[in-house]
DNA sequence: ATGGTCTTGTGAAAAAAGTCACAAGGATTT
DNA sequence: AAATCCTTGTGACTTTTTTCACAAGACCAT
C-alpha cells in the first residue's frame, strides 16, 4: 500500500460495517482464518472488492492463508471508532424514538442509548427499560451528565430542522436523522440521513420494472 | 436525450424519492415552477446534476422558464410506481414490526402497511389500527386477501433468512430487509437491506476523524 | 532446501458517477 | 419581429469506484 495521503474511498467505509458483520459471526463460531472469497461471499461482493478496500488500510492479511479471524475484527473495530463507546440521544420520544430505544442491537456494536428527549410533558420521566425521558431543554445538561455522541432525531418532519439546531448549540456534531429532511447545520457538523421512504420507493420502482 | 438503451444510472434513482418529496413540499405550498438550481439546494445537490438525473426520462422542464411543479411530480410518480398503490406485509410483530407498521408517512408515499405477522400465539390477533396481526403461517392467504407487495421483514438476525424464504415461496419478489444479514434470495427477487447498525457505524467512524 | 499450491496486495484498465460549460430554445420586453 | 434574458439539456471532461489479472509472498510437502 502506498503511504502518506491514501484517501480512502467513502464506498469503502461504507462497506466496513458489512464486513464488521460476518467477522463477528465468524469469530463468534470460533473460525480463526477466512479468505477474501469466503468472506466477499458473505456480505454478496467480490474477493477483490474487498481485498482492494482493506488495502487502504494496510497489509492486513496473510499471503496463501487467509485474514486472522480477531486482528482483522479488531482493525475494523478502530477504523470504525468502536473502541470509544458511542452514546446515543434520541430526540422524539414516539413510536420511532422508543423503537431505537429498545433494540438491543446498539451495545455489541459500542453504541448505547442513554437518554429520549420530548417536549410532551406527558411522557417526561418515563423509563424505557434504562432508558429515561427527558425534557428537550434539559438537553445541554443531560448531555454532559451521559456523554452524549449522537444526536438522533426521530421527530416529525416539521420539527427536525429545530431539533437539529438545538442539537447543534448544545455541542453535538453527529446527528442520525431520520426525518425525512435535508437538515442545514455547519459543516463541522456530520449528518447521516436514515430515510426510510427513500428505501421503500427504490423498493417500489424495481417492481414497476420487473411486473411488466 | 438519446433514445433507445439509455441506462438510467443507479445513482439516479435512488436521489428520485428525494426529487419526489422535494416537489411534494412545492406543490402543497402552491408553487407551480420550480428551477433546477432552488430544487438543487433543497435536496442539497448542484443543479447541474439534478438537470442530469432528468434528463434520463427526457425533457421534462421548460428552457428558460423552470420545471413544471405538478407535471414533474406526476413523471417521477410513474417512475416510482407510485400510481400503483403498493400494500406491505410486515412480518415480526416486535417494536420494529409495530412502529413501523404505526409510521403514518407512508400513504402518502402510496404506500400502505396491511398486515403484521408473527410467529408468537399470544400476540395473534392484536390490532394495530386497522392493521391485524396474523399467524406466519397464514402469509400465503392474507397475501391474496390484501394483495400484498412487499415483505417487510422485521425479524431477528437469526429467522431472518427463513423468513425470506417463505416470502419467497408464496411469491413476493420484493423484500425490504430490516434484519442485519445478507438475505440468500432468487435472482428475481429485489432485496432492499435497511441496515440500521450500517448507518450509526458509519457515523461513528467521522466521528472518530473529528474529534482528533 | 526446493517446488508446488495457496491467497493476498495492487497497478492498470474499465465502468460508473459527477461536474462543467455552453448551445439550444422558450419567454419577455421593446 | 428583433433583441434580450432565462434556464434547460447535454456533450465533453473529470473524478470516483469497481474489476481484472498477476506478481509477491507464505505455507506445506517432500
Amino acid at each position: 500500500m502506498k503511504d502518506e495521503f491514501v484517501v480512502i474511498p467513502k464506498a469503502t467505509i461504507s462497506r466496513l460495517p458489512l464486513y464488521f458483520r460476518v467477522l463477528s459471526e465468524l469469530d463468534h463460531v470460533g473460525v480463526t482464518i477466512v479468505s477474501s472469497e469466503e468472506m466477499a461471499t458473505k456480505v454478496g461482493i467480490t474477493s477483490s472488492q474487498l481485498r482492494k478496500d482493506l488495502s487502504y488500510f494496510g497489509g492486513l492479511g496473510i499471503r496463501g492463508t487467509g485474514y486472522d479471524v480477531s486482528y482483522l475484527l479488531a482493525k475494523i473495530k478502530e477504523i470504525l471508532g468502536m473502541n470509544q463507546r458511542r452514546r446515543l440521544a434520541i430526540i422524539g420520544a414516539g413510536k420511532l424514538g422508543t423503537a431505537l430505544a429498545g433494540y438491543g442491537g446498539f451495545l455489541q456494536h459500542g453504541l448505547e442509548v442513554k437518554a429520549l428527549f420530548d417536549i410532551d410533558e406527558t411522557k417526561i420521566g418515563w423509563k424505557f427499560g434504562e432508558i429515561g425521558v427527558y425534557h428537550i431543554s434539559e438537553l445541554k445538561r443531560r448531555k454532559k451528565e451521559f456523554s452524549l455522541d449522537i444526536a438522533t432525531i426521530a421527530v416529525p418532519a416539521a420539527a427536525a430542522q429545530q431539533v437539529a439546531e438545538m442539537a447543534v448549540e448544545v455541542g453535538f456534531n453527529a446527528i442520525w436523522n431520520f426525518a425525512p429532511v435535508r437538515l442545514e447545520v455547519p459543516e463541522s457538523v456530520y449528518v447521516r440521513n436514515e430515510d426510510l421512504v427513500v428505501g421503500v420507493l427504490i423498493l417500489s420502482h424495481h417492481l414497476t420494472r420487473i411486473n411488466q
